[in-house]
DNA sequence: GTTTATGCAAAACATTTGCATAGTC
DNA sequence: GACTATGCAAATGTTTTGCATAAAC
């Protein structure tokens, strides 16, 4: 129904107890980070998201966390039909999006069978599948219903 | 069978004839580029092709050209595991990939029912399907049957 | 001759790294 | 106090751009 749920179990919370139980510190700037990620209400990329941010803190820093949190899959990346990679929140585990070009949101793409289709795909070609990447784009719900027009 | 067809029709005069098709002048730098990508076994970035290229052949030209490439469709770009992007031929119209992580080489999907899969999914979902991007993982067969081992 | 393409150098970005300083545990 | 994280600035790497010159049609 929304784009990224950020309520309830506030994403902010996650990202933090997710650094937590790595062993990462808990420091200012990273709280600062989990808290302005909390908010972002679709796809991000680095730089987009530092702007956000207050300039004292570092670049790097921002670049460093945010691999970080991609390695405990708290954020995931997503290729945008242009081929730009941007980061977005995300649940644990395999799963798809579907992005909505219009307005960015995206949904987990649940109840798939997607894995049985490229099983048996990829034994009639002799491949031994080791896993995929699918971006499923188009209009969400609510883009459809509305701007019948728009871009 | 193979990684990427290289002879036969000869992807040289594919891309020169896409060139021709949609207008580009025949220059020697293209045609230059053009055998370069012909001989290309495997997925390839601008700045791998580059270093392969006299150096008399500038930069901006590789860029331009791989551009027009891919909106000719002669070339495709690949989505690695690792999210970078790589440049390979193309069969024109919509298609996928197996593609192998170990030596690089690339299937073609073929006769795969992902679409169908999609539509019944976004569907129930309320989205408005309007593309999306597929990559496969894993080792081809070569691969798979020799080096049971290796990485 | 007109128009398009090229090479170059510079600019624009994005991302990474080294390191001294500051903050956590 | 020991170890980790930060901010900064510089290095890296990639891609784009402006422009005068050269080549194609």
């Amino acid at each position: 129904m929304m784009a990224l749920k950020k309520r309830s179990v506030s994403a902010t919370d996650r990202i933090l107890e997710a650094l937590e139980e790595r062993g990462y510190r808990s420091t200012a700037p990273r709280r600062t980070l989990a808290a302005a990620i909390g908010q972002q209400d679709r796809h991000f990329t680095a730089e987009g998201l530092r702007k956000q941010l207050p300039p004292s803190l570092g670049r790097a820093t921002v670049y460093r966390t945010l691999k970080i949190l991609v390695e405990a899959e708290v954020l995931c990346r997503v290729l945008l039909e242009d081929g730009d990679l941007h980061y977005q929140l995300s649940h644990r585990g395999h799963h798809h999006h579907l992005l909505c070009v219009h307005c960015g949101s995206s949904q987990d793409l649940t109840g798939c069978d997607i894995e049985d289709v490229l099983v048996s795909t990829s034994e009639r070609h002799g491949f031994e599948l080791s896993g995929h990447w699918l971006e499923v784009y188009g209009r969400c719900r609510e883009c459809a219903e509305s701007g019948k027009a728009a871009a």
